[in-house]
Parts: structure tokens; sequence; C-alpha cells
DNA sequence: TTGTAGGCGTTATCAA
DNA sequence: TTGATAACGCCTACAA
């Protein structure tokens, strides 16, 4: 009786199962199941009474192949566990799930083969959208994006490519950092970068050498150093700052870990933070930790705070909307920033003395 | 010509398009492709540069659809922002996704609604198993559960039923902490337990209860307060261990952010951490930012180390046995944990002075 | 070794 | 308002 070619039965109850029970067709249990259509209250009544007697719940799979929306979408990760990711991800994650979309979670590491694989891996899963943070995205990447499901960027963009796009203002970052740094005195301002693949470290670098320009200060050779956001790039870069002539006497690092590494190599070479040289981060990646820390005498770094959670609910938002309607024009919105000075900048060495 | 029943149209190239090209039957198209079955290397080679020029790509919703696995899993944990789950997220992403799996990653909340709604979620979009981090299992969820795909627990496991579980020895962690504080000369020693649902929370206070008779120290009225894990709870339970007598020399706090607390409270009733007061923490959720802080010259809080990485491959692992081998006996691995020492435990005052 | 012929569980079209 | 029927894209038992 049975048809020979089955393949491995769910177990679950299925519409066809809720039509044979309740002797209606299964489109009509569709209908009353799935909210659209027409179907008469009576009968809607039994097969939602039906429906849960056999304890029915939907196959998303059999509905998202037919209707060829899958409700899912893909998020790319450098890596989970630095600090600053899992706020974004929750902010996204607050506001798509109320929307009834689950996310696929995946850690990029930043290495660009890895990125590629998932992005094909999500892509043959058929998520209805990618949102990619803090993502270089490689040629090979893009060329399987485009075309391809919306796409929304967080944090870096890619390069001569018009699409959605969420990050910080980071013009105002520097602008603040450096105005903080230049009313306590400082001149000599260094700057340890990202790398330069990625566009928000692109930016703060043209946005530290612009605000040097405007307040007036020099940018000596050697101020400038390329760093790829690892704390060892802090060390490297505290060595080579420290045979600059003049000195700096603040400096801005990439991000906290770099400050920390950076604080870490003066400390060793007997120069005190700030006392000697003032030092700020990026990101406030410790955050809650500095405040639930004080507790400890902890000194804090000075840093710039990221509207973490806000970026990722923006993010979220300018999906959904896109999702809803394709052909709108792309939005690329710029968050504010704000400044943390906490312990790890003062006066200049040579105004303190001297004061 | 076209049927007049199509659903919206993928616009990727699907098996029939191969076939048609090739001039081949679905059938032995699919079977080059997924590689099983017989196909002769002349007419697979065909295939495979017919399905690359037409940039194909497997629908992995088909597939799943009908061969019953949709090679997802689920992950749910309480708060993807508190430290210790990305870490443990991670080392599971480390292993599954090297099996070809991709990862559904929720959020509960600690909200008993939320867990059900997403397990009901998970299940709709028919995961191959379910990975429960922390997670205490209501009694609706547990009915949604059982029967159903393979789950895993970790740290926190569902009490009067046999499943899957990884987590940290926590009999051995209140054995280190212990012997520590002892070993200091410390006897008065209270336990601020995690919330009594949480099966980890219970296993700690049982141990402690167990270790404190053993090591032949009272454990006066008041000196065991069930807290939350809340940074909160820490506030309350210093106020109330404060009016013991005798007051505690030394504190276990359910984890570190109520650790933190403590001190926070005992600092600002003039008691100073370790001098008056010893107090330990739980998860060394701050690891690495305590390391990088050694720079700013923060004291470090005496906690207790959990392989976060290796619970999370452990529980991967444990899910890929079972997917593989449903039948076989359940697992319960409980991982070693370290004890971190750092500056806020030392010697009782009464020793101190005295010594 | 290859092709035929369902069917996985759902939705959508059309006719009744 | 309801039901028959055909897809969505893939896999697989069986026949050839």
């Amino acid at each position: 009786m049975k048809p020979v070619h089955a393949a491995p039965p769910t177990g679950r109850a299925t519409l066809a199962d809720i039509a044979r029970e309740s002797g209606m067709s299964r489109s009509t249990v569709s209908r009353a199941l799935a909210g659209n259509g027409y179907v008469s209250p009576v009968k809607k009544q039994l097969i939602l009474a039906t429906a849960e007697r056999l304890g029915y719940r939907v196959s998303t799979l059999a509905r998202a192949l037919r209707t060829q929306r899958s409700m899912t979408l893909g998020v790319l990760v450098a890596d989970i566990t630095n600090p600053l990711f899992p706020a974004i991800v929750k902010g996204i994650d607050e506001v798509v799930s109320a929307a009834g979309y689950t996310l696929f979670l995946c850690n990029t590491d930043e290495k660009s083969r890895r990125q590629q694989t998932l992005i094909r891996s999500l892509l043959d899963r058929q998520v209805d959208g990618l949102i990619m943070v803090s993502q270089t995205l490689s040629a090979e990447s893009r060329k399987l994006l485009f075309p391809g499901p919306p796409c929304v960027f967080v944090n870096r963009r890619p390069a001569r490519l018009s699409a959605d796009y969420i990050g910080p203002d980071n013009l105002q970052a520097i602008a603040l950092l450096l105005g903080h740094l230049h009313g306590l005195g400082h001149r000599r301002i260094a700057f340890i970068a990202g790398p330069s693949h990625s566009s928000t470290a692109r930016e703060r670098k043209d946005a530290y050498l612009a605000q040097m320009s405007r307040l007036g200060c020099a940018v000596p050779k050697g101020y400038l150093i390329e760093g790829d956001y690892q704390a060892s790039s802090g060390r490297r870069a505290a060595e080579r700052l420290l045979n600059c002539v003049p000195r700096p006497s603040a400096v801005l690092a990439a991000n906290d870990f770099v400050a920390l590494e950076v604080i870490n190599a003066l400390n060793a070479h007997g120069l005190s933070v700030p006392g000697d040289i003032s030092v700020c981060g990026f990101d406030d990646a410790f955050g809650v930790h500095f405040t639930a820390l004080a507790s400890l005498q902890a000194k804090g770094l000075t840093t710039v705070t990221q509207p973490k959670r806000e970026l990722g609910q923006a993010a979220a938002r300018a999906m959904l909307m896109r999702l809803d309607q394709p052909q709108t024009a792309v939005c690329q919105t710029l968050l504010p920033v704000g400044l943390q000075i906490r312990d790890t900048s003062g006066e200049p060495a040579e105004m303190a003395t001297s004061g």
C-alpha cells in the first residue's frame, strides 16, 4: 500500500495527516494554518484543533523550498570572542528575530578563504540576506555576492561598491580623540593605524592626517605606523615610536588590544603612562569590565566607545527594509561614537613639570 | 510552453538545467555532483564542467527536504555578550563546521518563554541537533525536546534526565578554591551560590558544604546565600554577610560579576580586599583582559578558569558522535578546571596582624 | 552504468 | 469558499 519510493519518514504529522483526520483537503488546511486565503471559521477551528491534537509543526524547509524564502539570514564576523562582535550580533538578533528570522552565525577568522567558503555555504542554504560584520571582501567573495541576496555591511565597507552600510563615525571619533589630547597640550601625537585593507582603518588614518593638519600639528616621519589590530603590532609600533625624533607625547592606537600592549611596551622601557606618554585606544572593548574593575583600582584606558548594539540594530533594520523593498536607494548610516576619558591620557610631561 | 503553476523561479541553475545542457538525466547529474552512485569518468567530467559553466550551486534546502537531514545545528545560549559563551560557541563552531554543519545561534536571555519559542522555531527548521549552553530546561521545553533530535547539554544539565552532557568539574573547582583559602588560614568562608534552578549552581553549593565539612570548618547561619549570577546579587549578599557573627574572612562568589560587585560593596563599607576579606570569583570571565590590564596595574581577581573552548569542542564532538550513532550510551564528561590565583585572596586579617 | 519515476511537505493557481 | 493539481530542487529504489 505504502509507496515503495519512500524517503526516511519524518515521524511528524504533516498537512496531509491533518487533512485526512479532519476530512478536508491539504489546500484548505494549509490556508487555515498559514492564515492566508479564505477558510470558513468553523472549519478553521476544526483544523486548528486537529493540528494541535496531532502535535503538528510546520516544515520550514518545505515552505522555504516552495516560497523561495528561507527566513534565515547569514552573519559573518571575524572573531566572536572579540567583545566588539557579540554586542553587535546581539543588536542584530534582537531586531531580526522579532521579525521571524533566524541567524546563521559564522566565524571568518579574517581569512579570505574561509570567508569565501562560508558565503558559498550560506548561499547554498538560500539565506534571504547576509550581514557582514567587519569583513574585508575578497574579489572572489564579491563575485559570489553580486548578484545575490541583499547584503548589509557593518563597520567595514567594500571599496568601490555602493551597498547598504552601517558604521561608526570615524571622523568624529578621531576629532574627539585629537581634540581631547590637543586640549591637554599635546602636539606630537602618533597614530598606529589598522591594516590598510580595512576601510575603517583607512578612514581613521585619513581623518588623523586631516585633523592633525587642521590643528596645525606636524606629523613627523615615523609617527604614522600601520599595524594589524593585533596586540603584537602594538609592541612593534611602540619600539619604533621610541626611536622617533622628536618622541611623541601621545599615541593613538588602532584598538584597545593594541593600546594595552603599547602601554606594556612603554612600561618595559621605563616610561609611565600617562606621565611620560599618553595612550588612547579604540572600541572600548573592555567597557563593562573597566567599570566593574573600578573596585580593583584598575586604571582605565581612555578610548572611543562604539555604539555596538545600535550598529547591530541599525544593520538589521536596514536588512529588513531592503528585503521588503529591494529597489530603494542604498542607505549609508554613520552612528555617533563617544569619548571615554579615563586614566591613560594626561598632560604632556613638559607641561606637567613646567606647570 | 512553460507550466502555468510555477513558483517564483530561483534564477539559479538546477540539476535539470545541467541535465538538459549535457544531455543526461537528472539522476546521473545528481550522482556525479553528490559523488555517490556510479557514473562513468568521462560523463562525470562533462557534468562537472557544465555545472561549473552554469554556476550551479546545490540547494541545501531541497536536499534537506528530500534526505531529512538539514546539516544544521541549533545552539541556545543565555546571553552572547557574557564572555563565557562566545568562547564556548567558538569551540563548537570549530568542530561542527569542519563536519559541514552550520549553526543557528539563539539568545534565550534566561527567559523560559523565549527558550520555548526558540526551540520550537529550531525544530520547525528541522535542525539535526540542539546544543543547550547553560540552559535550565522548562517543563514545556522538555516536552518539545523529547522525543526529538539529539540534544547535548553544556554547563547546566537537566534534572532527572539522562542526556549527553559536558560540564566543568564543579567539585574540583570548589575543592581548589577552598583548598587555596584554607591553606592561607581561612576558616570562616562564606558562599554566594547561583540560582537553585541551575544544576551547576546546585552542584557547587553541595560541593561547598561537603568540602567545608571535610575541612572541619563550620558553616554558620547566613554564610550560604542564594544569588542569581547577576552583579546586583553580589551587593545584596555582601550587605548580609557583613551582619553575620562571626563575620566571614573570605567569600566565594557565584561568578566574576558577582565577585566584583561584592568587592565594590565591601570597599563602600570601608573594608579592603584582600586585607580585611578575601574574595574569589568563578569563570575567569575577564581572563585575557586581566592579563592585558596588567599594564594598568589592575589587581586581578582570584577565580576559577573554565576550559571554555574545550567545553564547546567536547560538546560538538559528542553531538557528531550521537548523530552518527544515535544508540550509543549517553556521555557525561567533566572537564578539569584551573585555579587562577591573583590579588583578591590573601591571609586572613587576624593572621596578618598577629603574624 | 544510466534512466525512469516518484515523493520529501509545502504553497499557489485555477476551476468548481 | 473549497479541492485537485502542479510545482519548488533534490535524491534514490528499481528497472533497463
